[in-house]
DNA sequence: TATGTTGTACGAATTGTTTCGTATTCAAAT
DNA sequence: ATTTGAATACGAAACAATTCGTACAACATA
């Protein structure tokens, strides 16, 4: 299986999902207000961004009442987890390893997360 | 330092600087002949391509004989180093940890690449 | 020299992404 | 009831990425 359900979201659209992800349900405009504080974009490209990936099917809404609820399709995990698979294949050649040393290498990674990382793989073999 | 001094390279253009970094210096036709094994596009498509590369600073050239020979500009080392930390922001949220749990999750790494992996961070800290 | 082959240049169609203006709907407040 | 404000829907412009057709140049060879 190297396909997934879900389409692989534009950077716009991964915005937009993070959004989702970490506060929930949100209308429009809640998006539309994290999303704000960074870029400066009108409320109806939020909107249109929005119903884009609706017909995508990459969010969900409930537009029971006048102003609808987005949610996200695909979980944070499963999404992240289809780039990175991505970025393998088309990046390192297949390689994963490869991938973590890349990044463990300049983005600095603090001392816990390395020890997490050890733990993690300790766990893994 | 968050930019890089070469942008982006879109997917097709990632194939293309594949090729050049294994094979090294490349006319069209050589780059047009592995990317066929692959995909089907035309001849045309694929100059143009390396063409539109040559404008972005993405691929040098050396124009003096009728046959162009062409080479990638960035190493690989450093434009993967330039995705992933890109895939880290966008995607992690600025955890490298993250994406190297994510990474190593799915994505099998053989126990060689484990143990090779678990050395490094030993180096590292 | 004429002809075919192999190359580059370039314009243009097609498709996808991002952006926004304008129209319309609905409900609350005047 | 009318106005106002906040929401959705939709079309279309602006931009970027991909694809390819056609024109033209260089060169080998018949």
């Amino acid at each position: 299986m190297t396909t997934s359900s879900t389409p692989k979201p534009t950077e716009s659209e991964l915005e937009i999902l993070q959004i989702l992800w970490e506060k929930g349900d949100c209308t429009v405009r809640d998006v539309h207000e994290v999303l704000e504080r960074n870029k400066n974009a009108g409320y109806t490209t939020t909107l249109k961004l929005m119903q884009i990936m609706l017909e995508k099917g990459l969010v969900e809404r409930d537009a029971s009442a006048k102003t609808h609820i987005y949610k996200a399709v695909a979980s944070q995990q499963k999404t992240q987890q289809h780039l990175v698979n991505k970025m393998i294949d088309n990046v390192f050649n297949g390689s994963a390893a490869r991938l973590v040393m890349q990044a463990l290498g300049n983005h600095q990674a603090s001392k816990d997360e390395l020890d997490a990382i050890k733990k993690y793989l300790d766990e893994l073999s």
